[in-house]
DNA sequence: CACCCTTTGTCCTGCGAGTGGAAAAAGTAG
DNA sequence: CTACTTTTTCCACTCGCAGGACAAAGGGTG
């Protein structure tokens, strides 16, 4: 099938489509109430997205006492895909144009393989998905990877745990190989957009998302919009000293929270922990799987063992020591704990929560929640649809 | 002299009144080359200006090579008022509409004595700088003030070293009594806008203004907009631990920045220090003065003191570290140092740099100055004055 | 089923913003 | 004085858009 190539001629188009996205079907009427434009004019920014198909009729609404009205939509046949690049594996997913997931494919893989191969990779499931049906093809494409990015471009820039990927032109080479518009950001802004749009954040203009994987990141959102930084690198609160004189981190440093705190760290602890005899919990399953993660410490953990939840509550503590600091500067609305080690569940947000009410003042404090993200993997995925609409429902 | 009460009409009107504010006069013709509009456009817009006598018909410019074109000014007796209310002193200054410092007046205080008091000597300075013959009459006034303010009300908010102050309603009181306009900001925000207009932030879009004078605090400004926060609280990084168990904080906590430098802490280290006898230079001045405060010990460092020296290498390292934190976080494009103790000059300065450097990563870090406020004592007044004229030139 | 009210959608007119060309005004250079 | 520049004004024309009038389509009531 032919795909979408048209944008909004004009803000008007633009916001309506948004608004569609955001809120699905609507009447020409309930459009109105919202864009404070008279009807005229609405109905002429309406007809004329009708004429680029972006929208579509959609048969008639419930009556509201009157005359019942046409419903508008976006049009059913529009596919985004979402990528969500993690260290050591890749999701991606199809969505229609309000970016509902249809299809979700989760896959291990070691993003030091390079780009060439990771890409090889997203692109036959990218296939698999289209060839089940989802999608006749792709409108658009989110893609997220784990490391800064230079946003404009598309490009990685100095990623530490990607080597390989500095300077490769995702944006370009995906735009070539999926023959549709493509944006590339760091991984941790996507979660953010994910949870602003369909997760815990949706009514919050400022706030800040941990994400907890491999390594530490944080998505910082400012009236709305995602802040990248001046390089690219905001947010990047992996390599803030955690711990004075604390252990050596891959970036050269001491004491780096992502050193003692992290999918990796825990990991390493955990090992550490069961080969020490600490724990018979921890120790059966290194017998057992030859390795342990972060998964085995939440599972752990959930069974009561005590060194797992200790393990747990004291990287709670350090991370929740940073977010105090990045509270008392940032004052955010909101803060969303996401991630890999979510399983990790209340004991770490407990511990988090527990630094940061009491090492920020009251007034930062006195009403921010601090809560777990409700989206899980699929935050990733949804905010990488949802950065290519936001670029596609923009004027051109 | 009857004030200027007109605003601007719309968007057209305000974009031009702030190139002429930021950009000094301006012929129609060289308006033109900034705004896009076409010749007609703006000529009606400025024609409508010149009816409000916001700005002025200036005479005639050099020539380009042809005809000579009539310079616009904004108003001439147009005056702003820049009032900085610090915790040990306020300054007040009167400004043109360029923003230009016509007057400026410092005068010792404590804020403790609480508003009414404080207020009362504001008005008297201004009313001094009027009486002075620099101006007639203000047309709008910029506060500052040393804690978290409610931005839209300007009203203070649960501020740590004001007691008195909490809920106090600045703009309202204060508005009544100048007869115009009034702003009320937390005092960081307003040297951020300060050197943001007039000093080193010029052409940046995001940057960080460290604050250290009693307290320490920090001004945001993201995509040339001061970020304030969801409380208003933003910036306020005193209160982050800058050393793990260390002095007990006014704030209850322990190791906060504050409690380890600013200009309260630096004043007591180095009493305590001339008390123990390890510096001659600060003993004797501590003997002819009764007190020492951050002047004393800069004074003693210039001289050479190495117990001074000492104190600020060791207070500028813990500054840095917190903002080596900060710019892993945030990613500023550039970190301006303010406030009391920039008498300190170099030996902080580089102190600080050190430890960003080396504890925030290359990318972070590879193109990010470091420097000390231009504009010292002025950038307080200076961003009260713009933070005014930004409200008034905007469209009603 | 007739009647009245409400809501929705379309049509039309008129205003005002804004563009772009042409000409006038006011210089400079030679 | 002439040729060329630059600035400013003037004017005709287009287009976006608001807002009222009107038609269409429904519900509720007697």
């Amino acid at each position: 099938m032919r795909r979408m190539t048209a944008r909004p001629a004009n803000a008007h188009q633009a916001r309506l489509l948004r608004l569609l996205r955001d809120g699905g079907p609507n009447s020409r009427a309930q459009l109105g109430d919202q864009v404070d434009l008279s009807r005229s004019k609405l109905a002429v920014e309406v007809d004329r997205l009708l004429e680029t198909e972006l929208v579509v009729a959609d048969g008639l609404a419930a009556s509201r006492g009157g005359r019942r009205s046409h419903n508008i939509r976006l049009n059913p046949h529009l596919r985004f895909l979402g990528v969500d690049i993690g260290a050591t594996s890749v999701d991606v997913a199809v969505t229609n144009a309000e970016l509902e997931i249809l299809g979700h494919i989760n896959q291990p893989m070691d993003v030091r393989e390079g780009p060439v191969a990771v890409f090889e990779q997203v692109l036959a499931m990218a296939a698999k998905l289209r060839a089940s049906g989802l999608a006749e093809g792709f409108d658009g494409a989110g893609i997220g990877v784990p490391g800064p990015v230079r946003f404009p471009e598309g490009v990685p820039v100095a990623p530490p745990i990607m080597p390989g990927w500095d300077g490769f032109p995702v944006r370009e080479a995906l735009s070539q190989d999926l023959g549709c518009p493509v944006m590339v950001d760091n991984d941790v802004n996507l979660m953010a957009m994910g949870e602003q749009h369909a997760g815990v954040a949706r009514t919050v203009g400022d706030f800040l998302c941990v994400k907890i994987g491999t390594g530490i990141g944080c998505g910082i959102v400012v009236g709305g919009e995602v802040y990248r930084g001046t390089t690219g690198s905001a947010g990047d609160i992996g390599h803030i000293q955690a711990v004075p004189d604390g252990r050596p981190c891959a970036c050269g440093n001491r004491g780096c929270l992502e050193a003692h705190f992290s999918g990796a760290a825990l990991a390493r602890d955990a090992t550490e922990a069961a080969r020490q005899q600490l724990s018979a919990e921890l120790a059966n399953r290194l017998e057992s799987n030859g390795t342990l993660s972060a998964v085995d410490v939440a599972a752990a953990a959930a069974a009561g063992d005590a060194t797992a939840l200790d393990l747990i509550r004291e990287g709670g503590n350090r991370t929740g020591q940073v977010i105090a600091g990045l509270v008392s500067f940032f004052n955010p609305g909101l803060v969303v704990i996401g991630g890999g080690v979510t399983g990790l569940g209340h004991t770490l947000l407990a511990a988090i929560r527990t630094q940061v009410y009491r090492g920020s003042l009251p007034l930062a404090t006195g009403n921010l929640p601090i809560v777990l993200g409700e989206l899980g993997p699929t935050a990733g995925v949804i905010g990488g649809a949802r950065l290519i609409s936001d670029h596609l429902f923009s004027p051109a």
